[in-house]
DNA sequence: ATGAAAGCGCTAACAG
DNA sequence: CTGTTAGCGCTTTCAT
């Protein structure tokens, strides 16, 4: 178990002084090729790698981002995940990642961990909580602090940080009008609580839809899930749910759900009731994970873009940290809007 | 954008001693309680809090873990992830996530550019690359360095470190046993070729279960699947790969497959050619994720506890990190099997 | 009870 | 061309 070599090390066995050790590994002009050669031989040789954590002291800089989520357990979550270490990690930064599991203080007890001096910058998704609470004082903290940030998915105008989020209205606007231009005449939806936003927004895209095609929305045909489906003790309420629908309403022949296991779900419940799909019933979800391709039949569904979220997200941030250190004027904060796409598979006509 | 007070801060306005500070923040007896409380309250309302990398460079720990893995959009990884974390942030530690992309070049960058003082510990699954080069010596490095590694899931006996593995070969013997007890007589395996640990010790299994029946295997009946089904595009080429298989052996009655995807497919493909499940055919998948729960049938399935295997890692982990820096002796290195458990649902009988 | 100083590993301004 | 020095933020030993 040898130690990791340091430059006083090399300085010493080469007799030289640490800065002509640490100018020479740089090939600074102010050293002779001679000495560069011999010094870096002798690093090579002994294997010297400069020691990070020295270097973010130094630097006052960590080349190292944060990403706070609520469930990793989440396909989708996981894809942006991939998507900011692809461009972190290219850009030469590592990535941290923070689970809140949904909880408010969680989420503020990760960020106040990291905040200090940890990472350079945060990507953040909102906890359910902290939806709920409407606190958001962590969040201008860190950026009081000069921390930037960026949030994404679960956004919120209260903050002033970069943001990218999904289209979430138009994705259930188009989803909603493609259920309607093949033949179905009474969509339910399945969606969340309002306080999470983006299912907020995808029932503001199927109202939406409704009325301009002349159609007023029943409330009775939108379900909202009380809990977080993510926890997965939840389903049989949903199952419920969904069974008093068909129940009530024969001739549902739609459904629009804002994610891929409601989805799946109701489209168990309606198989078990002898329902055909997609013949007498129609379902498309949101967010383009396994389940929805695997399931059978197989679900349409309208693609959130994980990957190139998290790849928006990490060059925002970087960007941001760019400017942060180089001390440019401040550029107004972005909001970038991921547009989203159908997938048409076996589940609708 | 106010900046992170320092202890030169506090120092100056309290018109008292760096030290002093950091010792009355410390509640050190060297300082009277007067001054304790003076510099309390002061570091309370600047609200101080200390840089964890200049704590990082002093003390030589960073309290932070680095996950490598080969892929994060699997169900199976997130749940060791979330494991590590819970472990992990209950211990004060962070959790940095290298992703290698099953490519043996960014397992070993990754490793590296943590390996240089950003972390105090690994926890790796190696990629698929790593397996088939049978390269390991980024590992030892890392080890002679002086880093504690873990290694979980894709486990290999020639490096030296503590290690957590699933019963691979236990498992997959209960699911076919349980496949044989109701009424399967004749058993296909869907698995990855050999040098995929995991695969190779669920064949295994698969071949001594049967053996232990008076069964002789047929090699007809196993199916090792070239790519590596994570890559989604090589799906097709597994169902072609099937449907032969029922082509020539059509009174298979069962199926045994090394993961849930797998699985899926294969009652998918028996499906669509009119075999009935669980009445003609049985299915046993391994990995208890999403797509088993929510197939239809759902999925019978070897659950490999993933959270768990998770948390012991960590467990093992920090622990070493604590022997290696408290200069314990050594102890020998840990093999935790965590044991899998059979979940029956609709697709046995 | 308080403070000065060294040092963790590295960089960079400044001197020679 | 090479070396000295100060400093990043903090802890800790050793004076005082």
């Amino acid at each position: 178990m040898k130690k990791r070599t340091t430059l006083k090390e090399l300085a010493k066995e080469l007799d030289v002084s640490i800065s002509t050790v640490s100018k020479a590994l740089k090939n600074s002009p102010e050293i002779s090729q001679d000495t560069i050669d011999k010094v870096k031989a002798f690093a090579k040789l002994l294997n010297y790698r400069p020691n990070n954590i020295a270097l973010s002291l130094k630097n006052k800089k960590t080349k190292t981002i944060g990403i706070i989520i609520p469930d990793i357990v989440h396909h989708f979550f996981t894809k942006v995940i991939k998507g900011v270490e692809n461009y972190a990690n290219a850009k030469g930064y590592n990535v941290i990642v923070g689970l809140s599991n949904e909880s408010f203080s969680n989420e503020v007890i990760n960020m106040e961990m990291l905040a200090n001096g940890s990472i350079d910058g945060f990507i953040v998704s909102m906890s359910r909580e902290t939806m709920q609470h409407q606190d958001y004082q962590h969040f201008n903290e860190t950026l009081n602090e000069g921390i930037p940030l960026v949030m994404f998915d679960r956004i919120v105008n209260e903050i002033p940080c970069d943001k990218v989020a999904v289209d979430d209205t138009k994705g259930a606007q188009m989803a909603v009008k493609t259920l309607l231009n093949k033949g179905a005449k009474k969509i339910a939806l399945i969606t969340t609580k309002d306080y999470v936003s983006v299912g907020r927004l995808r029932t503001k895209g199927y109202i939406e839809a409704l009325n301009a095609n002349g159609i007023t929305p029943i409330p009775e045909l939108i379900l909202k899930i009380d809990d977080d489906l993510l926890y997965e003790d939840s389903l049989e309420n949903l199952e419920s749910q969904i069974k008093m629908l068909f129940a009530q309403h024969h001739d549902v022949d739609g459904i629009f759900a804002v994610n891929e296991l409601y989805a799946v779900v109701a489209m168990k419940v309606a198989k078990s009731l002898g329902i055909s799909i997609p013949e007498q019933l129609q379902v498309i979800g949101f967010t383009d994970g396994m389940l929805s391709k695997h399931a059978s039949p197989s679900l349409s569904t309208v693609s959130q873009h994980g990957e190139s979220m998290g790849q928006k997200a990490a060059e925002l941030l970087i960007q941001r940290i760019d400017e942060y250190t180089s001390e440019k004027p401040p550029q107004p904060f972005n909001s970038v809007i991921i547009t989203t796409d159908l997938i048409l598979r076996e589940s609708t006509k």
